[in-house]
RNA sequence: CGGGGUGUAGCGCAGUUGGUAGCGCGUAUGGUUCGGGACCAUAAGGCCGCGAGUUCGAGUCUCGCCACUCCGACCA
């Protein structure tokens, strides 16, 4: 590729809306352009980098026996209403009427499609495993996109469906896609990521881990114990707690709190510890008229997902001020008006007692409470969020956090679809079985957001030699020379030959500091220098862009020590 | 969904008490330079987000809308 043609503006400044390093560099190395928010276009560097990670996507796939197909972007309601998502999704899911007025979405994942592609196609126990996988445009209309390629609303996502005869056969297969997809990420040149477990929400599944990339910042947070190996999301992590000093029993007693309507004012005016005070965080439930107040210690903090587990439906955080019956700051769990109302206790209220709860009424709450002996839940749930320095689960030693990108996903589906949609299978018995399915994406985009993200140095991208658009950055300085035009342009010739993809600086009158600089934010793995200083001794000049060493090689062995350093770079990439 | 912020040349920004629009980068042309974002000269490029209002006069003041963006969505 000519640099002179190549569609994509190098710019020295970071557009003002920008606020994480990769896509800060994407934009400024001219890789992507904002459309609409959430939306991107890719120029031609970011395409090329697109294609090579979904060729190692494919490869990796083919080998566990994946079979690529395509489902359609648009499909009709109906499909959707088989599964009974139609109306479970929100309005993360575009929908729009066809001219005749039918019910029409934009695919955001293709669950269904993937059972409507298998069913009665597949009807023999004969047939399976099988695996079905595609690499398509997605739409989810995210309540708030950012980070540039990290959270769209538009995006190429490859996403797999597995079907089998057993939760067994699933489980080995699973095991051997948590190992493709190690593969994938390793190829593509990511260091910092690990896979863990992570939430199944709502799905019912029984076993999913998510690959994150470790990385200040990510949105998601991890809890990783280093001793043992533990690593989980936030949103399934648990913990072993410490036991917690309560102080002496006491009978129940109302206190005037005048204004306290927070732990923190809480304890501040009655002057008493966190640990001794029960803190209500109210839900509502989406879609039905009922709200759930979940009940935890106070110096601890709701876990949405594992509630949202706990009590099997879609809660979103609710603000009890002005909408209800509730007490807004002096909710309690003693004389609760549970109309409607679901109650959950988190485990550390389990043997707690001598703690102040709300009253239920204002300025009031009420204090000396013992759990077990004035409240008597019926269970208590864990539903706490992991705090720093808490002891691992498994071993005991201290926890830490770190933050994350998620780049990938595998989750064990079980029956939910094949059932909800009728799916059958017949077994070697000839009875009806309905077969368990696995899920497995990876969103490419966020993989060419998560290298730059991850590979870069102050002057711009370190592009891994398996993913790089270009493998070598020709920059031909003094072009207006004829021995350095012919010199560069029989390298550039020569690589091409060889189908090693090269992008030539073949501007004139550009200086050769804007030659260097834009190299350097560009980020081809391998640089070639051509002037005339060099080829007075016959020379070029190779750099590394990872190292920026440099080394003068002569003219006629140039291909050469290139082909060396592409085999290097890719056995270390394997 | 809640709360901020910002919309002026392709990009980054300035624009005073209201008086007919500016800087840097980039682009074009000519010249001098040229192994780390060179210099000189000249030029092109604007519905000042959109719509009302106040005013002799609005980029500037008022109201409405739209777009983009950041933060929050653990407050009991």
């Amino acid at each position: 590729m000519l640099l002179s043609k190549l569609v994509g503006e190098r710019v020295k400044e970071t557009p003002s809306d920008v606020k994480i390093l990769s896509h800060s560099l994407l934009v400024r190395a001219g890789f992507i352009k904002a459309v609409a928010n959430g939306i991107f276009s890719l120029t031609s560097p970011a395409q090329l980098m697109s294609l090579n990670i979904e060729a190692i996507i494919r490869e990796e796939m083919n080998k566990i026996d994946g079979q690529e197909v395509k489902f359609p972007v648009v499909m009709p309601r109906e499909l959707w209403e088989s599964s009974g998502r139609y109306s479970t999704i929100g309005s993360e899911m575009a929908r729009f009427k066809d001219r005749g007025g039918k019910d029409m979405l934009l695919g955001m994942t293709h669950e269904e499609a993937s059972v409507h592609m298998v069913k009665n196609t597949v009807s023999s126990y004969a047939q399976l495993p099988c695996m079905i996988y595609q690499i398509q445009t997605k739409f989810r209309d995210e309540p708030r996109c950012r980070g540039g390629l990290i959270r769209v609303r538009e995006f190429t996502m490859k996403d797999g469906y597995s079907f089998h005869m057993t939760d067994d056969d699933l489980s080995k297969y699973y095991d051997k896609c948590l190992e493709a997809y190690h593969n994938i990420f390793r190829r593509i040149g990511l260091k910092r990521f690990i896979s863990v477990k992570s939430d199944t929400g709502m799905m019912g599944g029984s076993i999913a881990h998510e690959f994150m990339l470790l990385t200040d910042v990510g949105e998601d947070t991890l809890v990783l114990c280093d001793e043992c190996g533990y690593k989980a999301n936030m949103e399934v992590a648990t913990s072993k707690r410490f036991g917690v000093d309560f102080g002496k029993n006491s009978a129940m007693e109302e206190v005037f709190t005048a204004d306290a309507k927070d732990i923190d004012a809480l304890t501040a005016y009655l002057n008493i510890e966190k640990t001794n005070t029960i803190k209500a965080v109210a839900f509502a439930v989406r879609g039905e008229d009922t709200l759930v107040v979940a009940f935890i210690r106070g110096d601890l903090e709701v876990n949405e997902a594992k509630l949202k587990k706990a009590v099997m439906k879609n809660i979103v955080p609710f603000d009890a001020e002005n909408e209800s019956e509730l007490t807004a700051g002096n909710i309690g769990c003693i004389g609760l008006n549970s109309k409607n109302t679901l109650v959950v206790f988190d485990k550390s209220l389990e043997g707690a007692y001598n703690m102040v709860t709300g009253a239920n009424k204002a300025e009031y709450h009420i204090k000396g409470v013992d759990v077990s002996r004035d409240v008597k839940p019926k269970e208590f749930v864990d539903i706490a969020k992991v705090k720093l320095g808490e002891a691992c689960p498994i071993c005991g030693k201290p926890l830490h956090l770190e933050n994350g990108i998620e780049i990938g996903n595998i989750f064990q589906l079980g029956t939910k679809y094949t059932k909800s949609m009728n799916m059958t299978v017949l077994n070697d018995k000839g009875e009806a079985v309905y077969p368990t399915m696995g899920c497995y994406g990876i969103g490419v985009g966020r993989a060419i957001a998560s290298i730059a993200q991850e590979s870069n140095d102050e002057k711009g991208l370190i592009l891994p030699m398996s993913v790089a658009p270009y493998r070598v950055h020709i920059c031909a300085l003094r072009i207006d020379e004829p021995l350095v035009k012919e010199k560069a342009f029989a390298l550039y010739n020569e690589l091409k030959s060889k189908g090693i993809s090269a992008l030539i600086d073949d501007r004139e009158n550009v200086s050769n500091g804007v030659k260097f600089a834009d190299a350097d934010l560009m980020g081809m793995p391998i640089r070639v220098v051509v002037s005339p200083r060099g080829l007075q001794n016959g020379e070029m000049e190779v750099v590394k862009r990872s190292t920026l060493e440099k080394e003068n090689v002569s003219a006629e062995s140039v291909v050469a020590r290139i082909e060396t350093i592409i085999a290097e770079e890719m056995e270390k990439l394997k």
